[in-house]
DNA sequence: ATGTAC
């Protein structure tokens, strides 16, 4: 398929989308010559373009090397909108599943010890952490929603599921303050009530991973990172609540922008200007959606480290499993960034599978991390492996503080399924050492290696573009799939 | 991503 949008290169890692048809704004993509033809293929560039056209948008439209289609804005897309001049919120900006994010636990069980015990560990986390679609474990239930909602991760912790010291370790500290719980309606809560604690399906997983490479060893071990050590790496987000919040939101945001006057290229580019009504429901909505993912990876983690303990025949205490950081890759935030040369400003920053980048200073990050830049936490595939990255300057000079979120996908689901059988799947995982426990072989499938791009090239791009570093090189020896 | 179409 040819892109109908004209795409110039301006060096080896970036290509402008220039101002053309009804954008405001350039788009620009980061990418090698490799990954750009992939983008273009799958029509990524074109979603650039199309949010390029939205009032109110600072800067540039960005996409990370590992954009591909999403609904209305590309996944692995960033874009700014300035409140002052008719800058909106964008559901679609954010994605369905409202703060999908990743949680990162050094684990301190020795190489040999999770080697040795591989199988019943593998069998105690599926056991222990309920996985799949719309499945939810019973044995906890947490009845004060309102509760979460409003405190998520702030609220697990008073609960005794994790610790106050770890909420420093999550970002927004493990709640966004501007939540409101009374806007997140009646069936999200129906749904949210069932699912907290589940692990959902797709892309999301529970990892055991060996610590292979370290790149960086001050930021390694500022982060708690050592070559040779084992992580646990948990990515979820808000589940069906936070996707019925989405939903909903669709009918308000259509009528705020015919309000304003807004024409939309994109019906799913349906948005509410800043400051309006609608727009104010659905952040307050979307900010408790994301209070309940982050409670919802603080209990996935909890469940987790207590099924590994139980398998190593020790108790959850005897487990030393401090966070290392709790990153989310959909969300919208308010952040202070220079907009142009000189002047520096409030926006609101929507960032679709893309991961937010901060340099050193950045009073938004941990005292601990705050001289070396956040670790940003970017899951591969299944059978290869992931990285933990730290951001830098560049982030903050040319992407609003964002780098990528994982590796894209390559293949649809449909595509996937085609290609490869789930015994071969596993079969290939099992011959790399890696223990793998699926509630379903469709997800297997889909969720094969080869449906992904290359992660190290999409990282590797990131890197040479000066957004985010390589710290560590984490490879998968446990695989819990929904 | 998602009780994968109320």
């Amino acid at each position: 398929m040819k892109d109908p949008f004209r795409i110039e290169p301006i060096d080896e890692l970036r290509w402008r989308v220039p101002i053309q048809q009804k954008m405001t704004v350039e788009g620009m993509i980061y990418a090698d010559a490799t990954l750009m033809k992939d983008i273009v293929r799958d029509g990524g560039a074109g979603q650039v373009a199309n949010v390029a056209s939205l009032p109110g948008i600072v800067g540039r439209v960005l996409a990370m090397p590992d954009i591909h289609r999403g609904y209305g804005f590309p996944i692995g897309g960033v874009a700014a909108f300035d409140p002052d001049n008719g800058g909106v919120v964008s559901p679609g900006g954010i994605g369905f599943d409202i703060n999908c994010g990743v949680r990162l636990h050094a684990l301190g069980i020795d190489y040999e010890q999770i080697e040795a015990n591989k199988g019943a560990i593998a069998d105690a986390l599926q056991r222990g952490v309920p996985a799949g679609m719309g499945v939810a474990r019973r044995d906890v239930r947490l009845d004060d929603l309102d509760a979460i909602l409003a405190g998520g991760a702030r609220t697990l912790a008073e609960l005794g599921i994790g610790t106050e010291e770890d909420l420093e370790l999550i970002e927004d500290g493990g709640a966004l303050e501007s939540a409101d719980p009374d806007r997140v309606g009646r069936r999200a809560r129906e749904r949210g009530e069932d699912q907290i604690g589940s692990l959902g399906s797709g892309n999301h997983f529970l990892e055991i991973d060996r610590i292979v490479e370290v790149y960086d060893r001050d930021a390694a071990e500022c982060f708690g990172l050592r070559e040779g050590g084992i992580t646990m790496l948990v990515h979820s987000g808000s589940r069906g609540l936070g996707h019925q919040v989405c939903e909903e939101s669709t009918p308000a945001m259509l009528r705020a922008a015919k309000k304003a006057g807004i024409e939309l290229v994109d019906r799913q580019l349906a948005c509410a200007p800043i400051g309006t009504a609608e727009a104010e429901a659905y952040l307050a909505a979307m900010a408790a959606a994301a209070n309940f993912a982050y409670a919802n990876r603080a209990l996935l983690a909890h469940r987790a480290i207590e099924a590994i303990a139980e398998a190593l025949g020790t108790r959850r205490k005897f487990i030393d499993a401090p966070l290392v950081y709790d990153v989310c890759h959909n969300i919208a935030k308010w952040e202070e960034h220079e907009i142009s040369p000189g002047t520096r400003k409030r926006v609101l920053v929507h960032r679709k599978g893309a991961t937010r980048s901060f340099a050193p200073g950045r009073e938004e990050l941990p005292e601990r991390y705050r001289a070396m830049g956040q670790p940003v936490i970017i899951p591969g595939d299944m059978g290869r492996y992931s990285y933990v990255l730290c951001g830098m300057q560049g982030a903050m000079l040319e992407t609003f503080g964002s780098a990528c979120h994982g590796a894209g996908r390559l293949l649809s689901r449909a595509e996937a399924k085609n290609r490869a059988t789930g015994s071969s799947v596993v079969k290939a995982l099992n011959a790399k050492g890696i223990a793998l426990r699926a509630s379903s072989v469709n997800a297997v499938v889909e969720e094969m290696p080869e449906a992904y791009k290359d992660v190290a090239e999409v990282v590797s791009v990131v890197e040479r573009a000066g957004i985010a570093r390589r710290v560590a090189k984490l490879e998968p020896m446990i695989v819990v799939k929904g």
